[in-house]
DNA sequence: TATGAATGAGGATTCATTCAT
DNA sequence: AATGAATGAATCCTCATTCAT
């Protein structure tokens, strides 16, 4: 955003490097120990097996930081939905559920991961996490709409936001213990339900 | 409820009560104003119009203020609910509707406070958030056990829970610009179709 | 010293208010119970059951009660060596040992004491220890030209303020567990030995 | 023993190293000019012409700092102790007054350093200072187990902790511009009488 | 490129002391 | 005389960041 942090990160197209890699996991890494507040960049450096000079090598702020963790995370997130494979028999309760149950197999920590992310300071965080979401959006839209159901909504767009965001909200506060199967069923059946209309032209039960 | 609940000293004088309030309000502010991590305790003295010794007269730490923060909200935010007198003749969307109109109407700003308390180091906050919630799924509870309609859950409890989470999520991340009463018919709709069995029966329309 | 202080300290001659009694108390309890640093003036007053406030008007600053604190344990010492009986029989290890004892009993915690009363800003403070080391070496002095024995020292001024300070090193590092009657058995014989000329004559074995 | 030992962060680079020369230097230079009291973390490290953050580079906090001045100065004084010569043809006095006339060789602002020391809170510190006294009461062990004369002591442990807090106590109550040859002749009849047997057999005069 | 020593502003908190009531 | 609310300088310590090697 600032003419200089554009030019302090050199190594823009290198985000492959192993050190930037040991940077990110171990930053997650402390985020799921301790907090964002406990996190600190010379921390996340040794876990790395990193100096902090390399750190700032790579990254230009400790957001920067929060940024790649976050990157990595909703891709690996977008992934492991992407790989569900939508059967057409399924109603469209079980493929949300399905759905819901990957995004917990492709990382088990995300929900504390993504409390712990919130801590950071909103300024330029808030849009990050947006933009994450809005992918999710679409990817959940483009579901919807090769469904044979037809839905029960006034403007999809806002009833995709509402739901993304109640998701998240359930994900973030789920409670360590949780099975996921249990909360997959239940998040499914919420956003079934808010989406098809309800009444005697059930989709589910054909008579 | 209180905020004046677990101060350090409690204060015996008026003078001292202000003194209290001034603190929380500064707080409440200044988080809504910036972040968790830009307000800090002197600042919130600044804003407050009193030295931070003041400050540590009333409050152990910098958690305790926003414990008494939360505790403010949290209680305007059910005394909001009460007040909402239950129309018998409402359907229960209507009912939810009029609820979580109410918890805006209670306080604007609640939705972004609770962001920026969320930042807080979790520790020893979760715990107190979770039971302002547990407060919160207790006044539902009432609510729906109080209606005609019967509910088509397995697990109240759980149901609860999820619904709270996902009504957090969606307030926390409702966008500034809003209406208010756009998403309190969402919510009630999520809210509702979810508790409620689909089906032939619908209980809006007694038919 | 400073001439703001004394006329502070109106209430000069009523210093045996209970009031004046009680804070002197609770800072000694509470250097026993901690430190010099964790024994603050609001701590002190609370523990006296008695208001900030009051605390300063008997006594100009924090220093002044500590002085107190130390009057009152020079002066309770000195009382119980006075009324130590002096047996013309005795020896002069016995009768040093009889003194020795009698600081123990006049106040079991008062080696604490001074060890935790030493943590004081020296400043203004070393003076008045000086003091009071001086009243015992009068004492002592006082003790000894009534002996029968002929002491062996060029300088009895440098040799008793030796002893003094010697009897304080020790004292004050007593381990808490340690007999009393070990210890001044101890101390009357590294007196009685310094003092006393070695040879020959001994006082104590008569043949 | 070494001042390096239980650093944060060892030195691995010799800039570093006189840092932390510099800080306890700086540390020990205004313990001797003022006070505990008035030894603040920020002073030293304005003295020792580095930042405030170089010294919890080092130090894990104010308590290490002092740690390592006492190590320092208790290192050089067994070093001066160990550098004694013991002349064979030397009676038991004269080779203590030697060896604590090294004492004050080793440095002369030892006896003053140590009294500010001991402001330090009790809490860690006081196991530390019974450490270094311990490691001399087992120097002089070593000494005495090698002279002719028979001492006349039933517990030698006991006597070798009364001596060395005896001898604490005079130092550290030592007055400024106390000749250090008188003082070492008085501790050194202190502590010979105190452990040989007096009688007719006098060990320094073979007669 | 990598290192890690150094920086110093800023944060939370304490505490002796004052003064209006 | 007594109270206790209020003060604010000062303290210890952290942490993102820089830069000489």
């Amino acid at each position: 955003m600032d003419a200089r942090k554009k030019l302090k990160r050199k190594p823009k197209q290198s985000r492959s490097t192993a050190t930037v890699t040991a940077i990110v996991d171990a930053a997650a890494q402390l985020l799921l120990r301790t907090d964002y507040q406990s996190t600190s960049t010379n921390r996340i450096a040794e876990l790395a097996g990193v100096s902090i000079g390399s750190v700032y090598q790579y990254f230009a702020d400790k957001n920067e930081i929060y940024d790649a963790v976050l990157d990595s995370y909703s891709s690996r997130l977008v992934t492991g939905l992407r790989a569900v494979t939508p059967d057409p028999a399924m109603g469209l309760q079980e493929t949300l559920e399905a759905l819901v149950f990957s995004v917990y197999s492709a990382d088990p920590d995300g929900p504390l991961l993504l409390r712990r992310i919130r801590q950071a300071p909103d300024a330029h965080f808030q849009e990050k996490l947006q933009n994450a979401k809005a992918q999710i959006a679409e990817f959940l839209r483009g579901v919807l709409i090769r469904r044979p159901e037809s839905l029960d909504v006034s403007d999809l767009n806002l009833s995709l936001r509402i739901l993304i965001d109640a998701v998240e909200g359930i994900f973030i506060n789920a409670p360590v213990g949780q099975d996921p199967r249990v909360l997959a069923r239940e998040l499914a059946r919420l956003i079934a339900r808010y989406l098809l209309a309800p009444g005697p032209a059930r989709p589910r039960t054909a008579g």
